[in-house]
DNA sequence: ATGTCGCGACCATCGCGA
């Protein structure tokens, strides 16, 4: 089963590159942030005519998650438990998951809008700190279930120096703060794998690049789209790959689709 | 040193978010 995410930057802009890439990729789950519309305004048909089943969590403007499939979906979920600091309801769109069946089982994929945080010095920073917070406590009652769980999406953060650039250029972003990367830290550390980092210790391994300055023509990107692994899952992981080249196409996203094979078919 | 998009409000440019 192959299993993928993208940050599209805008669904309506991206459409006809997520239908040339589901061509060519062929994944069986995709997992797709910013969509940056409402569940109305989400292009199914274009979607449901290539193969899939879609479950679309949206928002005007920002934010906004969906999962595509070509298996049936056996349980769909949106946001992620927990409130905001106040107390009140979160109302950003940025958490969906799904239970999938396969012959051997089922797979459980969450997929993950995570707040930017920027900048670090106003209210968004612990609006990131504290998703984080309510993040590891929904994937630590999910690692208790056992199965294979691939939790996926736009996490905002460069987890190491190795996944970076310039990394004195980002030191007091909040994508590379020492208390995002510590968070993130807590998180795998309740027994995740990060899948990409279980096949190649290679430096520039980047999935984002900025629309500024020639990020891309410099090769000046960031790894922020991870795909991470129960232990259920990370035992039948077989290939990870990042679909660099689409950066390349005209108009792109500034991230580019990450994926992965599990022995779970 | 600077360099970009996408959205929405509102009409052509701007503020916001990234």
């Amino acid at each position: 089963m192959r299993i993928a995410t993208w940050n599209v930057n805008s669904i309506k802009q991206r459409v006809d590159h997520l239908v040339t890439w589901l061509g060519e990729r062929q994944p069986d789950i995709v997992c797709l942030q910013e969509l940056k519309c409402v569940d109305e305004a989400f292009p199914r048909e274009a979607i449901e005519s290539a193969g899939y089943n879609v479950a679309v969590h949206g928002q005007k403007a920002f934010n906004g998650v969906a999962i595509l499939s070509k298996r049936p979906f056996d349980e769909v979920a949106v946001r992620l438990p927990g409130q905001l600091l106040s107390g009140d309801e979160d109302p950003q769109s940025r958490f969906i998951e799904v239970l999938v069946s396969t012959a051997q089982g089922v797979v459980r994929v969450g997929n993950l809008y995570l707040p930017n945080g920027n900048p670090p010095e106003t209210d968004k920073y612990p609006y990131k700190i504290s998703w984080m917070n309510r993040l590891i406590k929904y994937a630590d009652e999910r690692l208790k279930l056992g199965e294979p769980f691939v939790l996926t999406g736009d996490f905002n953060v460069i987890p190491t120096p190795a996944d970076v650039h310039n990394p004195a250029a980002w030191a007091g972003d909040a994508l590379f703060l020492p208390q995002t990367r510590e968070r993130y830290r807590a998180l795998v550390n309740l027994g995740l794998t990060d899948a990409l980092r279980a096949v190649s210790d290679a430096p520039g391994l980047y999935t984002f690049w900025d629309y500024q300055a020639g990020a891309w023509q410099k090769n000046q990107g960031i790894r922020i789209d991870h795909m991470l692994l129960s232990p259920q899952a990370a035992d039948r992981l077989a290939t990870v790959g990042i679909d660099k080249h689409v950066r390349s196409w005209e108009k792109p996203s500034d991230h580019v689709p990450v994926w992965l094979d599990l022995d779970v078919d």
